[in-house]
DNA sequence: GTCAGTTCTGACCGATCGGACAGCTACGGT
DNA sequence: ACCGTAGCTGTCCGATCGGTCAGAACTGAC
């Protein structure tokens, strides 16, 4: 039976992106998904152009969401560009658990393919979270908190609820980066 | 050409881990293993049980340099255990770049998967940088420096070089464990 | 030279993958 | 009642996957 509008397209994306987070993009098939959103294979190919499509319908909003965030510590510097780096980070990680653990997956898999400027995001809060320094210790240090909040928030370990993780993720991300509250 | 012994068990264990490093275990076919060795596929077969065989064998070395290191420190506590924790764990991760970095992806794509107690490994890496505390404040900042060490060792870009890749993890990581060395 | 044993390979296999396509069903406009 | 269109599916396809196997090619001992 045909189901209004696109009620079976919210269906997939949320079983693909569970799905693709468990399993891997590549170690999820086609099939899979099928059977989780309780559809047959001829029917993702419906409603998207393929695999590739509903994995860049997946990152986008969280991609979008990053790009927002460097929009808004663009005129940013010093102590408040830090702040609010590392605590929209956090947010996003927080808010997009799945979607950016599978953003780094997809970095890793498939490195060389464009994709649409993720690269550059993750250049740009780079940037931001070293405070646009580009002396060694900033650097790395940027680098471990971009590392540190991803791995944390994805991990589904449920180490502390998500209150305190937040909290803590900020607080120990400034103590990495050298830089406490004011 | 017969070649003598196993010259050649050594340049596939080379090329897969390459390989593997680049595209993931998922995205890296036998034959791509084979070719870029400079044998057959069939070869790889001789020399290994299977697919699953060559991961082992590559993972193997990092495992037991991971449990070498939690032997190390079980009888430390307090600042020396979260020093040689922490340094020895960012040794570790220069050491074997490409090796830990197999080693997470792994671990997000077959997560279910027994791996001769990889997870077992983690836990105790990150007992040891928490302190063996049991406070989410502690327990988050642990997790914080697990990921924070991985990503950074196994970025490519060359944010920096070794040594002061080195100095400068472990300066940041004993920043976000709020501990300075004594 | 002969022969046993190791190393290596081409050809092949079943399974599974992402995707294409024709056609079925339900529904809203006329 | 008719029909166009949107939603959906069964079936098929070529490609590629990991893995098997019989046998060729080479090596060292005798």
């Amino acid at each position: 039976m045909a189901r209004s509008a696109s009620a079976l397209r919210g269906q997939i994306l949320e079983s693909a992106l569970r799905l693709f987070a468990v399993h891997g993009f590549r170690g999820t098939s086609l099939q899979d998904i099928a059977s989780d959103a309780g559809c047959s294979k001829a029917s993702l190919l419906y409603h998207f152009a393929g695999k590739e499509a509903i994995l860049t319908e997946l990152l986008t909003p969280a991609r979008d969401a990053v790009a927002t965030l460097l929009g808004r510590v663009a005129g940013l510097e010093g102590g408040r560009l830090v702040e609010e780096t590392v605590t929209g980070y956090v947010d996003l990680a927080l808010r997009y658990r799945r979607e950016i653990q599978l953003l780094f997956e997809h970095i890793a898999e498939m490195s060389c393919h464009e994709d649409l400027g993720v690269m550059e995001l993750a250049d740009g809060l780079l940037d931001a979270l070293a405070g646009r320094s580009r002396q060694a210790p900033a650097r790395v240090a940027a680098w471990m908190v971009l590392g540190a909040v991803f791995i944390t928030s994805a991990s589904d370990e449920e180490v502390a609820p998500d209150e305190v993780l937040r909290a803590e993720m900020i607080r120990s991300a400034l103590r990495t980066l050298d830089h406490t509250l004011s």
